[in-house]
DNA sequence: TTAATTTGAGCAAGCGTTTGCACAATATTT
DNA sequence: AAATATTGTGCAAACGCTTGCTCAAATTAA
């Protein structure tokens, strides 16, 4: 209660040093010896002195901290990717504060703002869905704080970029549906303002095209990945004399919903219908039958762009300043045959 | 990038007046008077000023930072909490910082010593399933930075605690197992060390007893909440002459993995043998049969540990110090009848 | 032995805000 | 009109740590 704070100069008064001599000794500075080295880490020890790294941000303009904004903390993608930060994060001394937007801008830019405010030595970012404009993140950088894009990203911003192969991964999933026989698939896309939903869609098309099959109207279908649209996408394309044979939906949820929705309507999987989705979770091994899906790896991609940003940091400008990493594609019950 | 931080005293210099008057006006001190106010305001708008909240934390000894501890980030459960809390948070101007402890005691000092050095004006946790003893909060405590316990608390610790009926929902959980006809219902629970498994363990006791049942032998089987202990729970509930008809599992992860395994054995759900865990999650619904389930408030959970950390910071000490929420029993396929 | 180095430690000025106290300039009371 | 209270600002000292310089002592070189 009253303990009145423990500062460096508590020990260097009670050792006869100098505070400097102190602060040297505590971070191991070559210019100490290591004897009065030794007397300080033991009084320290001693009188049970823990760094203050406000004062020490304040003194060294760096906190060591990486602010990290995602859409939801509660996504299995995304608390991959949040693990991988931080296993490496905590490896380099960096502690990590974390944003949720929620998916909405204005969240993202409060939390843009908190995190200069709070001096922030980089930040690692998954866009919202909502975000077209990104001035707020170019605001940040021309300041001097480094960013690092991750999955969802804008090439409007010159900044590291570590993203999935969403062209393949959705080239993939729609060969591996055409391969076990699907003809007529649907996919389910997400907004159209972010890149990642466009590149999935291309892939899509791509796959269905090269595979000598139809690109069929009102086969491709965009949301705003709420449960509304997925509904009404699966009204029309249930409803229709000739129903898909298959459904690529650009999100795991999606995928999850749509399995539901399909098996409630009397359709039996994967004999009907088959079902992959862009995107992995827990629930996909639960779910009856079991989801296939591309699997993105989230962890390697946090690990990736805590190297990237420590590298800005640094002020090392690596020369490949934007990754792309490769999906898996898991076969489960729901478009097997 | 050459943008050398912009700060009061530019404001200050460009203005003709004192450090200490931006400050305060900024600060919407009533000792400054409106006029001078907005002029400070429109200049620190003009020059894009931003409050270093570094220095302000060095200043006012006051970080605003809550320290937030939780074994994992991607439950549901446990993300519902940190919902809670943050958005209780930015309403009072707190930011907050997570820390996973992957159910590691290691971690979870780890976690308290850098909160310490962080200077977070207090803690919001969540005990490791590990931990037995509590000094290094206690020593947090010491130094006076007050703590918060939810779920898994300690009662070794003068502190308050924000807890669910762990007793009252097993007791829920298997008496509406009873009342569906089940009548050799085991139980599948937790570590013996950590106080929520002892209670819903007494809970599930009662509630076999009150009903007029009887406790039989090995049917309640501890577990340290591993794959490993679950499949040697079912092999041996599943392998005897006389098999439960009912589960009750003390966690939600446990109840989907019993799930699968009794499906894989064979067991129609919720004919031969019905289910029910204590917490929810997303999955509980994708599963087949869905799974009923004790749901916890958990946002509720973080909002009210929020509260408790304000009041605790302010020095208001409240009177009930400890608050128990109420459960909320879902019934799912698992066990209809 | 003297001069040139090296080594170990201290001084003091920051880092950007906040805040108790002092103090003019007004406004209010006798 | 003089005395008192009020208002609005400024001064300067923290907050706890870091770091460029300076400098004495100890070491080495000449």
């Amino acid at each position: 209660m009253s303990k009145s704070t423990i500062t460096i100069n508590d020990i260097a008064r009670e050792l006869n040093v100098a505070p400097s001599t102190v602060s040297r000794a505590l971070n191991n500075s070559p210019r100490i010896s290591e004897a009065t080295k030794e007397r300080i880490r033991e009084k320290a020890m001693e009188i049970g002195y823990d760094l203050n790294m406000v004062a020490s941000s304040l003194s060294r303009q760096r906190t060591n901290i990486i602010g990290v904004i995602i859409p939801f903390i509660n996504n299995h993608f995304f608390s991959l990717v949040v693990s991988g930060i931080e296993d490496l994060a905590v490896k380099s001394g960096f502690r990590i504060i974390i944003a949720q937007t929620y998916d909405s801008v204005v969240k993202e830019e409060e939390a843009l703002k908190m995190f200069s405010s709070a001096r922030v030595d980089g930040i690692i970012a998954c866009l919202s869905v909502e975000t077209r404009d990104i001035s707020h993140f170019k605001r940040i950088k021309k300041v001097g704080i480094p960013i690092v894009l991750f999955d969802r990203v804008s090439f409007d911003i010159d900044c590291p970029k570590v993203l999935v192969d969403n062209y393949d991964g959705a080239f993939q999933a729609v060969s591996h549906l055409i391969k076990g026989g699907c003809e007529r698939i649907a996919y389910l896309g997400g907004p159209s303002n972010c890149r990642i939903f466009d590149e999935r869609a291309k892939g899509y098309k791509d796959a269905v095209k090269k595979n000598g099959l139809q690109l069929l109207p009102g086969y491709s279908f965009s949301t705003d990945l709420s449960e509304r649209d997925v509904h009404e996408a699966m009204k029309l394309w249930l409803g229709k004399y000739k129903a898909p044979d298959a459904i690529f939906t650009s999100t795991g949820n999606q995928g999850l919903m749509v399995t539901k929705l399909a098996i409630d309507a009397g359709f039996k999987i994967p004999d009907d219908l088959s079902i992959i989705s862009f995107g992995d979770s827990p629930s996909h091994e639960y779910i009856v039958p079991s989801l296939s899906a591309i699997e993105m790896p989230g962890y390697d991609i946090g690990r990736s762009s805590m190297e990237f940003i420590e590298n800005e940091i640094d002020g090392k400008k690596g020369d490949s300043r934007t990754i792309i990493k490769p999906i898996l594609l898991v076969i489960r019950s729901s478009s097997f045959r």
